[in-house]
DNA sequence: AATTACGTCAACCGCCACCAC
DNA sequence: AGTGGTGGCGGTTGACGTAAT
C-alpha cells in the first residue's frame, strides 16, 4: 500500500517530452502542478516546469553562446551579479541554466588561467599555451571544438542543436534516433494536423500569452476530443 | 586501445516570494 | 493578519562525451 506516488526523477524521456508539451499547451506554462497531476507524468510540477523553461520552450535557442552574447553575459554579471534569470531576460532565447553553466565554466577556466599564470610565472611556455587572454573566447571556441551538441545527444534523445548553432546537424541527421527539437515540433504539428485538426488554431509556436488566461477556459468540444487523444495512457479527464 | 582528465549541461535541491483563502 | 500551496530562482551535483595521454 503506497500513500503516495513515487515520482520519477532522471532525464526526461522523449515520451514524458511529448507528452509534457502536450499539456504545456493545452494549459499554459503557468499551472505546474496542475499540469504534473493532470498529465499523468509522474514528475513534479517544478520538474516539468524546469523541463519546459530549460529545454522544451519553442523560444530557446540551442548551440555555443554568439559573442555577442557572451560579452552581454558579461555586462549584465558585472552590473546584475548572479541574477540569471535576470540576464537570461535580456537575452533572447538563453535560459537562466544555460547562462549560469556557461559563466560557471567560463569563471572556472579563467581561475584555472590565473592560477596558472601565478605558479608558471616563470615559465613563458605556458603562458603561450593558456594564455589567448579573453577567456571568454577561449572558453567558447573550445567548448565549440567537442560541439556541445554533439556530447548531448548521446545522452538525450535528442539533439539539443536544434537551430544548428554552430554545431555539427549532419552528424546528428545520421543517427536516426536522435531528433532535434524541431523534429520533435514537427512531430507535434503533424500528430495535431492527423488527429486534432480542430485544434490547429493553437500554433507551434505557442501563440498564447501567458498574461491571456482565456487558455484555461477549455471549449468542451476540445475536450471530448482531447480525452481521446492516443498517445497519452493518462488517467485524467476533463470534467 | 585503454585509461584518465576535463568540459558541458540537464536536472535536483532548498530557499524565498507571492498569492489565494 | 496568518497560513499553506505553488512557482521562481540560484546553487550544486552527477552523468556523459570528448580530448589528451
Amino acid at each position: 500500500m503506497e500513500r503516495e506516488e513515487v515520482m520519477r526523477k532522471g532525464p526526461w524521456t522523449e515520451e514524458e517530452d511529448v507528452q509534457l508539451v502536450f499539456y504545456v499547451k493545452l494549459f499554459g506554462d503557468r499551472r505546474w502542478d496542475f499540469i504534473a497531476k493532470v498529465s499523468g507524468l509522474k514528475r513534479t510540477g517544478k520538474s516539468c516546469r524546469l523541463r519546459w523553461v530549460n529545454y522544451l520552450h519553442p523560444g530557446l535557442k540551442r548551440g555555443k553562446m554568439t559573442p555577442h552574447e557572451e560579452r552581454l553575459v558579461l555586462d549584465l554579471h558585472t552590473k546584475w551579479g548572479n541574477r540569471w534569470s535576470r540576464i537570461a531576460r535580456k537575452i533572447p532565447g538563453r535560459t537562466d541554466n544555460e547562462i549560469k553553466n556557461y559563466w560557471r565554466t567560463h569563471m572556472r577556466k579563467e581561475a584555472q588561467e590565473k592560477k596558472k599564470g601565478n605558479i608558471n610565472i616563470n615559465n613563458p611556455v605556458d603562458h603561450e599555451s593558456s594564455s589567448s587572454s579573453s577567456s571568454i573566447s577561449s572558453s567558447s571556441s573550445s567548448s565549440s571544438s567537442s560541439s556541445s551538441s554533439t556530447a548531448t545527444a548521446g545522452r538525450s534523445f535528442y539533439d539539443t542543436g536544434g537551430n544548428g548553432m554552430g554545431s555539427a546537424p549532419a552528424a546528428a541527421d545520421q543517427v536516426d534516433k536522435v531528433y532535434s527539437m524541431d523534429e520533435i515540433w514537427k512531430d507535434i504539428e503533424l500528430s495535431e494536423a492527423s488527429c486534432c485538426s480542430n485544434f490547429n488554431s493553437y500554433s507551434p509556436v505557442w501563440d498564447f500569452s501567458p498574461h491571456d488566461h482565456s487558455i484555461w477556459s477549455v471549449d468542451a468540444d476540445i475536450t471530448d476530443h482531447y480525452n481521446s487523444f492516443p498517445p497519452f495512457n493518462n488517467t485524467f479527464s476533463f470534467i
